[in-house]
DNA sequence: ATGGGATGCATAT
DNA sequence: TATGCCTCCCATC
């Protein structure tokens, strides 16, 4: 379930359980098994994320890089590594635990310069003490494009993905149609300081929670739900179910190839 | 057994 | 704007 709040999660648990320790890399389905091969049995340095993207820092200087795509994900485990099940892209592991990756839309291996060029493409990450929410706002108040669109933009802002963009446009009352060049400037802080908020509860966490306090099933009297994705949300996934808010139906519709959703009352435009 | 969907992104047009 | 790609899981037949 990959936004950028497990990817930062991923970072800490692959330090937490390699970081210092030589660890075997391989590929058992033999796709990385070129690069396992040149970091096998090096010590891991550091793991950092940023946005979607994220490194593994080698002792000698090489740099795994790892985006998970729409459906990629890490497994972890304790004690010695079983018998690969599925497509296992690439293994990491020592003698107390292990963790496999699959379904990636990327595992190489990058140089220093190379990394840096990731970065370089990447909006500032809610996430990182070191991002510059202004470098986004330059962005979006000079674009025609929807603040939906926007807030997905990569290169806008790092780390955002259809969830928590739904959901903070939610939150703060926009509709997803407007252009980012109709938004104040209050309205960005507002949003910036948001996804922080969100998203640094999103990596305690480990799944996306939105939903405040006074509009909990149990605060609204309404019966619990068990929501497929994780967490506990206002709009996404929630097409044609009543606004935990007002009662409208919420609605969705594709937009930028992405299903986007929505309260039409909630969020005027 | 099958097929569609998914929290993503690159590429082509 | 459309398409392809990575892989797994669930609903449906």
């Amino acid at each position: 379930m990959p936004e950028g709040h497990i990817i930062h999660r991923l970072a800490a648990e692959n330090l937490k359980t390699f970081g210092g320790r030589p660890v075997r890399v391989s590929s058992p389905q033999g796709r990385f098994a070129d690069g396992a091969k040149l970091i096998d049995g090096q010590l891991l340095a550091t793991a950092e994320a940023t946005g979607k993207h994220l490194f593994l820092g080698f002792e000698e200087g090489a740099w795994l890089h790892v985006h998970l795509g729409l459906y990629g994900g890490f497994t972890f485990g304790e004690g010695r590594a079983p018998a690969p099940v599925g497509v296992v892209r690439l293994r990491l592991e020592n003698d107390d635990a292990y963790a496999d990756l699959r379904g990636p839309t990327t595992c190489e291996l990058l140089t220093a310069a190379e990394k840096t060029a990731v970065h370089a493409r990447l909006g500032p990450d809610p996430l990182r003490a070191d991002a510059d929410p202004d470098l986004a706002w330059r962005r979006i108040s000079a674009s025609r494009t929807t603040v939906a669109a926007l807030l997905m933009d990569q290169k806008v802002l790092a780390g955002v993905g259809n969830v928590y963009r739904a959901e903070v446009l939610f939150r703060l009352g926009i509709s997803p149609h407007r252009a980012g060049r109709d938004l104040t400037r209050a309205e960005w802080d507002a949003v910036w300081a948001d996804l922080v908020g969100l998203m640094h509860e999103g990596v305690g966490a480990g799944r996306i929670d939105t939903v405040r306090p006074e509009h909990t099933p149990e605060a609204m009297g309404r019966p619990p739900r068990v929501d497929d994705h994780g967490g506990e949300v206002y709009v996404y996934r929630r097409a044609a179910m009543p606004c935990l808010v007002c009662g409208t139906d919420v609605r969705t519709e594709e937009h930028a190839a992405r299903n986007l959703f929505w309260c039409p009352s909630c969020q005027q435009a």
